[in-house]
DNA sequence: TATGAATGAGATTTCATTCAT
DNA sequence: TATGAATGAAATCTCATTCAT
């Protein structure tokens, strides 16, 4: 079952992928639960480790949460950002590519539960609510922005207020995840088609921010 | 010693305005912190009594919450229980006057931190999940879906189903409860008139559900 | 048994005598096992209390250990500014007065321990080591300072630095200190009469201050 | 590929070496930390091994602790022991050679700082301080005696109390070594010429304790 | 009715020690 | 021999809840 390729022994494989696990399992934890009510000891035992193996890896609560943050969705980012730098094409093609690709690795999987749990409890963890505001929020919006600022830059977007207008493309994807995770499971929401919704926000803000072609 | 226009002592007053004060600064404290983060002794500084005098009148602090909850939310939702009960007119002017109500006494208030609360940490505490929606959601939304079905009954909607009517109606109201009260304060939000926005949904969705006028 | 004229209940006196119970019992723990080694549990355990109970009088361990050395040492040093701030007589009376009172109120008694264990401790916790300089070291010996200067401007003693002098004055007192509280039990040490000690160390560095009487 | 003229493969003098390095880390940070205080993993990191190979060499942090003082000052003292076994010259001079050779050799270095440490810690750690107790204080106190023994049996010296006149010697040399080594590190001492008190101290006790020479 | 001192279970974090490789 | 990942007991600190007054 082993692929023959691998040459390392099952231990040393195992270390290499213990951070992976923690961090797999952290996500479970804080997104199931939130931050405060996490106790690192379920985290423990939801990677199949003590308690005090998470501390060789991460120096406390804090930080572990920041390195699943910084795992997922400010690598994520980060790619995005790398995506937006090299792409040659139309403004509007990358701007969907973008809101798309927000969507599908982050709003539709279970890390929105993250963006959920910063909503609730950032308020009560100021040092955590800066760093996801400087590390998420502002490099996100600031990439979306870049993007509306190249498209005007190009001729191809009518001269709008950059931060405006992040602003009025982020809020509604915020919604619809909160509204297809259902945040309190037994209050049963109507059903929407999150592509279709995806869709149309993107096909009608796109249309008005176009300019006419004659 | 006392003043006489007053027909109860002023101890006796206190004594029944005591519970109002401690809900008033349980209140605060719920919104201001979260569920969770709410520690009694703050709510008892906050109302100026000692943290032995709320268990006086709170078996502990699941039931300050419900309480908190009941004595605002539930109430207002009974009172609007009873408002319909009694209205005689078209039924598309009580629904717009139901949800002119909700947004009003609820949504635009410091309540609304409590629908905020109840979504993000309604999973940690499954018993106040389950008393939220029984007592909160389910009639909230029994009350709306009545309407609906009195309007079809009189012939005044067309015949939706009340209960999928209700979510499209509910959502965005939830939706822009969110949006105005900012849950992460330095996620700066485009702004939005509320009362044109509720103007807006309300006349929308009504002119869908009434029959034509011939 | 009770003294009629005490007129609290017995809690209530209680509540007052607590912290000074508390600070008793620290005093010993700290004494007898160290900083680093005194486990909040044993003085909980030893003032009779429950471990939460120490939490409601002192914010943490250090601001405990820093209330035993205000309660104790710092007061002490304090009375003797008093005693000095009003003291009419000769420089060498006041400057013998206090390095007695230093010695029979301290170093003779169960505080020695305090000393010891900053000498020894003081590195690995630098805000304690701060906090002694700052309360203690520095205050007590500008008291001493502060005589000698007294003295050397009333012309009862030859000008000489007060600093360097307060040290001379003040080490080999730590040293008898350190002596008789014998810091390991099994070491035995030569016997050492304190008092004549002091005596000859005061005679001696008096006799060497002061102005020769013609 | 090893170089000729080493009898011994580098990996066989490394494996040689490393309790030396061991125990010269454990030193350093003993002395820099105390006992308690000292962690195992730091010592490690400090001499370059990983924490697992300490125990192949040390059963537990106290047998390192033991070793550190048996390489060093246990076999210090033994060396004195040999010293004096063979020494064939006037007793005095054999005295004033061991408290000399005690003074280079441990007081005025980093050694003095074990000395710091039971005193500071030894309480706390019982079965260290029975150990050094017996090793240390019991041997070199015995040398010493057993000094004035030899020195009193060739009528060199007057016959005083040996364990009595051992105290008096060594006393004075634990307060020049406490003084001289800043237990405080802010808490300034007036300079003291730690060679000229060590040849005062010797020449007087030894003049004291000679026979009148007719 | 009101107080607030007291409790103790439970959370995070540290570190000496073990052991599979 | 050497590694270093893993363990888990123990320490500090928090806070919902109780209860003597």
């Amino acid at each position: 079952m082993q692929a023959p390729q691998d040459t390392k022994p099952r231990w040393e494989r195992r270390k290499d992928a213990r951070p992976q696990e923690l961090l797999a399992a952290a996500l479970d934890q804080f997104v199931e639960r939130g931050y405060a009510a996490t106790r690192l000891e379920d985290v423990a035992k939801r990677a199949g480790v003590s308690k005090g193996t998470l501390y060789l890896y991460f120096a406390n609560k804090e930080e572990l949460f920041k390195a699943v943050v910084r795992e997922n969705i400010v690598h994520a980012i980060g790619e995005a950002e790398q995506d937006a730098a090299v792409f040659d094409g139309p403004s509007s093609v990358l701007l969907r590519a973008i809101l798309m690709k927000w969507w599908d690795q982050i709003c539709a999987t279970q890390l929105a539960g993250i963006t959920k749990l910063m909503l609730a409890e950032g308020n009560n963890f100021p040092e955590l609510a800066q760093f996801y505001n400087e590390e998420v929020v502002a490099r996100g919006n600031g990439l979306i922005a870049s993007v509306l600022v190249r498209g005007i830059g190009r001729g191809e977007f009518r001269p709008v207020d950059p931060a405006v207008m992040t602003q009025v493309l982020v809020a509604p994807v915020l919604m619809l995840m909160m509204w297809t995770h259902s945040f309190m499971p037994t209050c049963e929401m109507p059903p929407i088609d999150p592509h279709a919704f995806m869709d149309t926000l993107i096909g009608v803000t796109l249309s008005g921010l176009e300019v006419a072609q004659p």
